[in-house]
DNA sequence: CTGAAAGCGCTTACAG
DNA sequence: CTGAAAGCGCTTACAG
């Protein structure tokens, strides 16, 4: 089965002009006379001609594929910003190779078939992000970025929402309902999206001067938010406000609080997420939240990628994007 | 910044062989002598050396990158089987490259990035898939398979879940029931998969001479589920007993039913749907639901890979992975 | 079991 | 603006 038929040699002949030539009708920037590259093309159209990227790429030693590391896909938000990134990254000619990290795929694993393929540039999106993962990129000189994490040892450029603000939206919007007892629930210990979102809360609430009563750990799961209602609504004095690290947590708190505790919501407890998952619209959540602007996120990267492989510099760059409070019935 | 620094030319110079030597010691089933290969990999090793994976599928005319042609990442029983499929490919050694429909994305689009890529094999998972999108995978000479869903025509090899087997054990297990009204709510019209599923679930309503009295349309959405609500609740005789297409839709029927018509569940009806999604287990749906059997799929899947990418010809056997009954608190 | 040689399909200085 | 030539890093008959 012979896929790869029709080779730039064959056009060449058809229209009457060199390999050469017909190379550089194919590559936007190079001079070539009008009429030959629009003939070149005709005849490619023609004859079912397209470069062969790999060719393309073993010369060039840089092919267009963007590596990205991500975690497990079953976060909601997750999947949505991993969606919407492969989407417009292929909208923007590239072909995004996922290495999904994993008990059986290290970083180690994913930097090797990035190597192979002779990726240029990747982007780390999986929830932890360690320093070593970055320095293990660089190492293999793969120019790297940081989508929904900063790296503040400034070896990788990052484009972030702006998770200190969003978390301070929070807590400003938790504020305005006046409670007397408040709880936050963490996300993940070893997330640095967890800890931002951290400071975001307690800042706000310490611009008003106010003190968790509860700061329970977390780890972005339904189930953590399950916990800690058992925790907070066991007995003792309840929280009448929690503060979520994400939406996931939001619901698994709000199921066991009306299930278990009887409890209704905003009218026994108000309660904030972060993110805004689809589910949050949901009407037995409802839940008021903060949202992460996710495209403009994915453009700002986008934008990143294109200038990593236009020039093939390591940058450190910092985007923030600021996020927007989304409010429903829970608060 | 010379990424590629180190190649076999390297390692063939650093052992005293010759470059076709180091090829042999790197393919597995080519004769090299035991210690000849020991050497080579111990010095490739050292040297960090790994084939150019674009060089070797550029003369070996195959490449080890499996296309994926997907929908939107929307639905998260998507994203699970996505997530499943990408981490069982990668650690058989493919690298995903993954193709999103959209509206600036068509088959057309996909096919020609796998093209220029070399790809071998492609699998569809998007929930429509055409004959046409059959028909132009293997019109560039790319060898296709379906993932979740049949092809009825034969062009293509299918790894599919025993829709219709999983529809009758959700039909059966509502009867058990001995519900007097039955709904059912469809799934996306164009799809394969939500014919097999309603044809699943009214074979298994025959069988007991039983005819739902309603039969709704709908598109695996949650909104459809909270439309569907509005008919089946609004006035008139009230189903007792609803079967929906999937449990996204299940979900928003449950959360209309009771938010907007003060309905209970199962109380007033009973409720199940099709997927088993993280979600039907959380508290607020506690849904009963028919298990799609990610995992057995994947790996019928894999396999099929594996064939494919060894003989490169066109298969078109079927694989039917059967579903399980999970039953909770909503039946 | 191993090496020399040809060649995969392309790009890119170098001349003109 | 265009062509001839070299070469990216690899595999694979072909000889030995």
């Amino acid at each position: 089965m012979d896929r790869q038929s029709v080779t730039a040699e064959d056009v060449a002949r058809h229209v009457g002009v060199s390999r050469s030539t017909v190379s550089r009708a194919f590559s936007a920037d190079r001079l070539v006379k009008k009429v030959t590259r629009k003939k070149i093309l005709k005849a490619a159209e023609e004859l079912g001609y397209q470069p062969n990227a790999l060719a393309q790429a073993l010369i060039s030693r840089r092919s267009q594929i963007v590596g990205i590391v991500m975690g497990e896909l079953n976060n909601p938000f997750h999947a949505i910003l991993h969606g919407a990134l492969t989407s417009s990254l292929q909208a923007n000619g590239y072909i995004p190779m996922t290495a999904q990290l994993g008990p059986d795929k290290s970083i180690t694993d994913a930097v090797s078939m990035f190597r192979q393929y002779q990726v240029g540039a990747v982007l780390l999106t999986s929830m932890v992000v360690t320093q070593s993962m970055i320095a293990a990129c660089r190492k293999a000189g793969l120019l790297v970025a940081l989508l929904n994490r900063i790296d503040e040892e400034d070896l990788a450029a990052s484009v972030c929402a702006d998770l200190e603000q969003g978390g301070m939206l929070a807590a400003e919007h938790i504020i305005s309902r006046s409670p007397s007892r408040i709880a936050i629930i963490e996300g993940h210990e070893k997330s640095w999206t967890a800890k931002a979102r951290l400071a975001g809360h307690l800042a706000g609430l310490q611009r008003a001067g106010i003190t968790p009563v509860w700061v329970l750990p977390g780890d972005y799961t339904y189930k953590a938010g399950a916990v800690a209602a058992d925790v907070l609504f066991s007995d003792g004095p309840r929280p009448d406000a929690v503060i979520c690290a994400n939406d996931l947590t939001a619901m698994g708190l709000m199921d066991t609080a009306r299930s278990k505790y009887g409890l209704r919501i905003p009218n026994d407890f108000a309660v904030i997420g972060f993110d805004d998952i689809p589910m949050a619209e949901w009407d037995c959540f409802d839940l008021t939240t903060v949202r992460l602007p996710v495209n403009r996120m994915i453009e700002r990267t986008t934008d990143l990628v294109d200038r990593m492989m236009a020039e093939p510099t390591q940058v450190s760059e910092k985007t923030w994007v600021p996020c927007r409070l989304v409010m429903r019935g829970t608060t």
